[in-house]
DNA sequence: CCATGACCATACGCTACCGTATGGTCAAAA
DNA sequence: TTTTGACCATACGGTAGCGTATGGTCATGG
């Protein structure tokens, strides 16, 4: 089962022939990483998967530990772009952390590499890998609550608060998707929880004098989006 | 740590064996799951493990997945037991709920072996025994909430909200523990997330009215438990 | 007292993967 | 045109684990 390599030389510049990047294995080790968990980065699998062999591999990295190094540094920096992205748009903090929420919350279901990162955090790269980024979110989450008129320490709980909501979403919809609601009923779910989330405190009491929870700022959006 | 394994009759130099159940193969394979994962859960470390060897397994166990399926329900069971327990105590359904929540947090910080198992889920038995415990719980909260005054779709939304915040929290406590609070903090921290999960919807908004949290009903319960 | 069967030890072959060694290929530089 | 060096293929040896085969040991019942 010979590969068709096709060699197909551009005149100039990109040498367009088959031959890889580094970068090229760092994303092909994210995606099996998505897909079996840091287990599954494998040379020879990902050689094969690319089309090529492990000479390939051994040339452009020294050993797999390198290259996990690289596929979590890749995993790293996108991530913290992607968050950056969505910070840039809305104005209004309130807004934002709702697009936040959703968006996030819509990602981790369809995209399998974040929760398999978390299943990888034995090993020491992911866990500090790990550690910075959600010190990153948390405290920009922290940072939205601040902007809202929570005082710092408030803001700062609720910002793990949200952040933890926010990885047990993905777990269960990773793990358990039943649990979840589906269709129109998950923006429903996620409104409930947002307002959850957003409700000032100090009513405090078991006692629940529930009404229906007003549908004034509702956070649907159900867009796919890109990274 | 290992035990001691106590060779009952020493009466003939170092011929005196001890003999395994197939459930000390199951609680091997548990102990090992937590540490390792499933990946963890190999016949030849474990029988190192037990000071045994191969021999003994198969003979107990067809195979590997024989022995991951039945830790599972080992687990499944220890677990459901485990929370029947905390039901019994309490009479009123709010501490109940509180000291469920603070309980499970615990323990979750202890005891990776849930963790791990979250980190599992990618295959289908460890996802389907997740599935079933998963869902027992969330009705099990659900319930509570229901008992508490809030009417049944309320209480399903808040009972998986609850859920998700429980695992949320595990995952960090674990994967990042520097963001969480620890030492009388972590205990604060928790009051706060159940005042938040336990507050009665109806005020909705997001300016922040902020007073202090009551700390007429603090759920500090520094204890450990068994299993 | 020996025969049986439950239980364990050991040796073997198999697969999947890691990492090394070494030679092949091909575009561009010399 | 020759040479160079970046890039890839292939063969090799090593390790870890699965599962099988087969024989060893020991308590108990006949």
């Amino acid at each position: 089962m010979v590969m068709v390599r096709e060699r197909a030389r551009e005149t100039r510049g990109s040498g367009a022939r088959q031959r890889l990047t580094a970068r090229d294995w760092a994303d092909a080790a994210l995606a099996a990483m998505g897909e079996g968990g840091l287990a599954a980065v494998a040379v020879e699998p990902l050689a094969a998967r690319l089309g090529t062999t492990k000479g390939s591999f051994y040339w452009h990295f020294t050993n797999r530990d390198a290259l996990i190094e690289a596929a979590l540094e890749r995993w790293e920096e996108s991530r913290t772009e992607a968050v950056i992205a969505e910070l840039a748009e809305e104005p209004d903090p309130g807004a934002r952390l709702r697009r936040l929420f959703v968006r996030g919350t819509h990602r981790a279901a369809e995209d399998p590499l974040e929760v398999s990162l978390l299943a990888s955090a034995a090993d020491p790269r992911v866990a500090a890998a790990l550690a910075r980024v959600t010190d990153r979110r948390i405290g920009h989450i922290a940072a939205l609550y601040a902007e809202l008129g929570f005082p710092e320490d408030e803001a700062q709980r609720r910002g793990l608060l949200a952040y933890t909501t926010y990885l047990g979403h993905a777990q269960l919809s990773h793990a358990v998707p039943g649990t979840l609601p589906a269709g129109d009923a998950r923006d429903r779910h996620l409104d409930a929880v947002l307002e959850t989330l957003l409700r000032p405190a100090g009513t405090t009491g078991t006692s629940p004098d529930v009404r229906e929870v007003s549908p004034d700022t509702r956070a649907s959006e159900s867009a796919a989006e890109r990274g």
